[in-house]
DNA sequence: TCTTGTTTACATTTTG
DNA sequence: CAAAATGTAAACAAGA
């Protein structure tokens, strides 16, 4: 969390330079018994052409103190915004006590931080200057301002370790990386983890370890280094709650996905085996999706050029529903030669499962868990020795279709969560899949 | 030797 | 307030 204390002059909202832009916005004011007053913010209206859903913070303390020491802070509680509507006016009470005089508060919207500052307010009405000075994510309105490095300047990010983590990997199209890479990304985004390294580097490797909600996947024979790269669990899209990176909806725990797929099992035991069988070409297609590409080259475009269309449900993807496309870069909607790669490589394992009759289209841009085949998939790149995995790894399960040699971890426990003949526990809550449609401000 | 990875323990923060 | 999530420290092992 930030700490406040931090001179106007020295304020990451004001240091990243040529980065900064500025959108011009203005707000009514309004008062909570419905007279309006030029000391309260009610709603505010973006002078862009599309329209814009967003959800409002303040700043933590009254803005008036925050003008006084020219102080800001990352709002530590969210503050829901009412954002009912998808128009352009968007209703906040809860910044009903923010002050108009030269307050600045936060808001998010397509991730991005805005940064809100009153410039002059006039009877009811005010002028606002909103100037994004971070994003993360994939997908971008195209329009929006491009965040800039030390964006946070030395600061700490209100992000938590399985968040820097996360975006780190889904910064580089493979979706994976080493070690080292996740250090140096975390580094060269957040100039406050260029120190204590040994500290925080410590935490996120017992990040790594301790949660299920990230895999290790070794390297190949011919890509020599130190250490497995390290990838999100494909089932762990829905982790982050409402989108944001900056409050996890709840901890990922491979078991949960059992339970809850036992769950959907139990409840269809007629089809347990049809269902089991789909289950596994979809495991089998996100599995081979995650491991079949090894970095070559790592990139760290974290949404500012990055090109892939990764459509995770916590990127904003859901909430405009619209594909970002990168100006003079191809889109990437087309399928992958997934299945040609798959067939070659696996054949004891791909064809048995994939070839035979889907209902679940296999060549459409989503793979298992709701992850996008296209994303993880690069053309021309090979396949890695061995399709493997990842931590806890029970005793392997046999499949429908035979043995299974290279099975992962998860994919062992979903197979065997799933056989009706084989009902365990089943009392966890089931992991509820969302699909957010707007992007929540959830700051620490 | 250093990096990577796992695990345990405990403190702190946040959420419901 | 309890539970969950997160942060931190530390011990230890394995491997490059």
């Amino acid at each position: 969390m930030g700490g406040g204390s931090s001179c106007c002059n020295h304020h990451p909202l004001l240091s990243h330079g040529s980065e900064r832009r500025t959108w011009k916005c203005s707000c009514y004011l309004a008062h909570q018994d419905g007279m309006r007053r030029r000391d309260h913010i009610r709603s505010i209206q973006f002078n862009t052409e599309r329209k814009v859903v967003c959800y409002f913070t303040k700043v933590k303390d009254h803005s008036s103190q925050l003008c006084q020491d020219n102080q800001t802070d990352f709002p530590r509680k969210r503050e829901r915004a009412a954002a009912q509507s998808s128009g352009e006016w968007i209703d906040i009470p809860q910044l009903s006590n923010v002050k108009l005089y030269s307050c600045v508060f936060h808001f998010i919207h397509a991730e991005y931080v805005f940064s809100c500052r009153v410039l002059r307010s006039v009877h009811h009405r005010a002028k606002l200057s909103a100037t994004s000075y971070l994003k993360f994510g994939e997908i971008t309105l195209s329009e929006m301002p491009r965040p800039g490095r030390n964006t946070y300047s030395d600061q700490k990010p209100p992000y938590s370790y399985i968040s820097l983590t996360a975006m780190a990997i889904q910064s580089c199209p493979e979706k994976m990386l080493p070690l080292s890479e996740i250090y140096k990304f975390i580094m060269d985004r957040f100039p406050y983890y260029r120190e204590n390294t040994q500290r925080w580097q410590n935490s996120l490797r017992h990040n790594l370890s301790f949660n299920d909600c990230f895999i290790k996947i070794p390297r190949r024979p011919d890509q020599p280094g130190k250490g497995s790269f390290w990838a999100l669990h494909p089932s762990c899209g829905d982790m982050f709650e409402n989108g944001s990176f900056l409050r996890r909806r709840k901890r990922f725990k491979v078991m949960m996905m059992m339970a809850a797929q036992e769950h959907l099992a139990q409840s269809k035991l007629s089809d347990a085996a049809h269902y089991l069988q789909q289950q596994a070409k979809l495991r089998l297609s996100a599995l081979a999706a995650t491991s079949t590409h090894l970095p070559q080259v790592s990139s760290y475009n974290v949404g500012v050029s990055q090109p892939s269309t990764f459509k995770h449900p916590f990127t904003i993807e859901n909430i405009i529903a619209r594909e970002y496309k990168v100006p003079g870069s191809q889109s990437m909607s087309a399928g992958y030669p997934l299945h040609n790669q798959l067939t070659a490589a696996w054949p004891h394992m791909y064809n048995t499962m994939v070839d035979s009759v889907s209902p679940i289209s296999m060549s459409g841009d989503y793979g298992a868990f709701g992850m996008p085949l296209k994303s993880m998939c690069h053309e021309g790149q090979t396949l890695p020795a061995i399709p493997v995995p990842i931590k806890p790894t029970p005793t392997p399960v046999t499949l429908p279709g035979g043995p299974t040699p290279h099975i992962p971890a998860f994919l062992s426990n979903s197979y065997r969560s799933l056989s009706p003949m084989s009902p365990q526990a089943a009392t966890t809550p089931r992991e509820t899949h969302t699909n957010p449609t707007v992007q929540s401000v959830v700051v620490h």
